[in-house]
DNA sequence: TCCTCTAGACCGACCGGTTAGTATAGTGCC
DNA sequence: GGCACTATACTAACCGGTCGGTCTAGAGGA
C-alpha cells in the first residue's frame, strides 16, 4: 500500500484540509470559539472524517502546535544556524524570516499568539507544550543575542533574558496588531518603522 | 447570609464581585473558555444572581469593556494631560502609568488582550466596541507622538500611524509575555529594559 | 475473468453532558 | 413593600465524541 504516487490523495487532502480550516477558525475565533462542526462544515467533510484523522479536538491542538513549531519555529533556527556575518546579519536574517513567514502564514502565526493568551494560565493540559516551544523559542533569540553581546554590537547592558522576552512580545504584539489593521496597513512600511525603533529607538540621537 | 459590615448595600457588593471575579476567569481562561456556572460558582452566587444583574454574557462583556475604558484609558488621557515639560516627560508618565496600572490590575489587562484576539476578526458583534477603544487609544497616542515631533524629540522619520499601532503592540505583547513568565521575572527590571530599548534601541552607538 | 475479502476513508444519526438563559416561589433586610 | 437576592427546576440549543454502516480500491485465489 504506498501513500506516495496518486493512489492516498483522498486522506492527505481531508487531513490537510482540516488542519487549514482549524488554523484559519482559530484565529478568528479561538480555540474554544470554534466547535468541531465548523471545522467540519468548513473542510466540507463530516464528524466522522474528523474524529478518523483525530481522537480529540486537543489532539488536533497538538497538531496545531507541532505545525508552528516545525514550521516556523525549526525553519528560523534553520535559516539562521548556518549564516556567516555575525549578529547584524542574523539580526537581520530572523526579522526578514519572521516577517515573511508572518506574512505567508497569518492565520497559523496569529492563532498561536491568541491560543496561548487563551489556554496559557487557565490549567489546561496542553500548557505545558506551549511553554516547552516557548522556552525553545527564548533559548534561541538568547544565543543571538549574547553573540551580538561578545562582538560589541548588542548593548551589554541590556539583560539578555529580559531582551529575548521582549523580542517574543513584540513579534506577538506586532502580529496582532497588523493582523487587526492588515487592511489599512502598508505591512512593508510597518516593519520598516518598527526595524528602525528596534534598533535605534524612538529618540533622536542629540537633543 | 451578611454580606459585609452593615454600611455597603447588597447589590453593590454582588455586582462587583460578579465583574472582578468574571475579569478575573476572562484572564485564565478567555471568554468562550468561562461559563456562567464558573462565574456564579467564584463569586458565591446563584444563577438568578448573574441574571439579576446582567441580562446576557454579552452585557457582561461590554461591562468589562467599559470597565477597560474608563479605568485604564480614560485615566491613562486624565493622566497626561495637564502635564507640562513637553513630550519626554508625558512619555515617561504613559509609560509609568501604563506599567504601574497593568501591575495592579494585571487581570484586567491581560483580559483585554486575550478577549481582543479572541474576539475581533470572527464577526463577533462586541468586535466594533473593540476597535473605537483601540481607536480612542491609537488617536491619544498619536497626538502625543506628533508633539514630540514638534519638539524634534521623537524622530521625525518615524510613521506617527505606524509608531502608535508599534507602541499598542509593545504594550499588548509585553503585558501577555510578563504575564505569562511573572513568576520569575523581575518586573521592574523587565520594564526599565524595554524603555532602554524604545528609546534608544539594542544596538551600540558606536558600531 | 469473476468472486471474495480486506482496509482505508468517510457518512450521519445519535449520545450524554454542558451551555446560556428562563421561571418561579420564597427569604431577609431596609 | 420592594429590593436584592437564594434555591431549585427547568428548556432548547449546542458541545465533543461514538458508533454502526457505506463506499471504494486493491489483493488473492480459483
Amino acid at each position: 500500500m504506498q501513500q506516495s504516487e496518486a493512489s492516498n490523495i483522498q486522506g492527505e487532502n481531508t487531513l490537510s484540509r482540516i488542519i487549514k480550516e482549524a488554523i484559519r477558525l482559530f484565529s478568528a475565533k479561538g480555540y474554544h470559539g470554534t466547535s468541531i462542526d465548523d471545522i467540519t462544515q468548513a473542510a466540507g467533510i463530516t464528524k466522522g472524517a474528523f474524529y478518523w484523522h483525530f481522537k480529540s479536538k486537543e489532539v488536533l491542538l497538538r497538531k496545531f502546535l507541532e505545525e508552528w513549531e516545525t514550521r516556523f519555529l525549526d525553519g528560523l533556527i534553520r535559516a539562521t544556524e548556518g549564516v556567516k556575518g555575525g549578529f547584524l546579519v542574523k539580526l537581520q536574517k530572523v526579522n526578514r524570516y519572521t516577517a515573511a513567514f508572518g506574512f505567508y502564514n497569518r492565520e497559523l502565526c496569529v492563532s498561536f499568539t491568541t491560543l496561548s493568551a487563551e489556554l496559557i494560565g487557565g490549567g489546561h493540559a496542553i500548557e505545558k507544550y506551549f511553554r516547552s516551544v516557548y522556552g525553545k523559542y527564548q533559548n534561541f533569540l538568547i544565543k543571538i543575542i549574547n553573540e551580538g553581546k561578545r562582538e560589541n554590537v548588542f548593548k551589554k547592558e541590556l539583560d539578555s533574558i529580559h531582551a529575548s522576552l521582549i523580542f517574543m512580545a513584540f513579534h506577538d504584539g506586532l502580529l496582532l496588531q497588523w493582523s487587526m489593521n492588515r487592511d489599512n496597513i502598508d505591512g512593508e512600511a510597518f516593519l520598516s518603522t518598527y526595524r528602525a525603533i528596534l534598533t535605534d529607538g524612538i529618540l533622536v540621537r542629540d537633543r
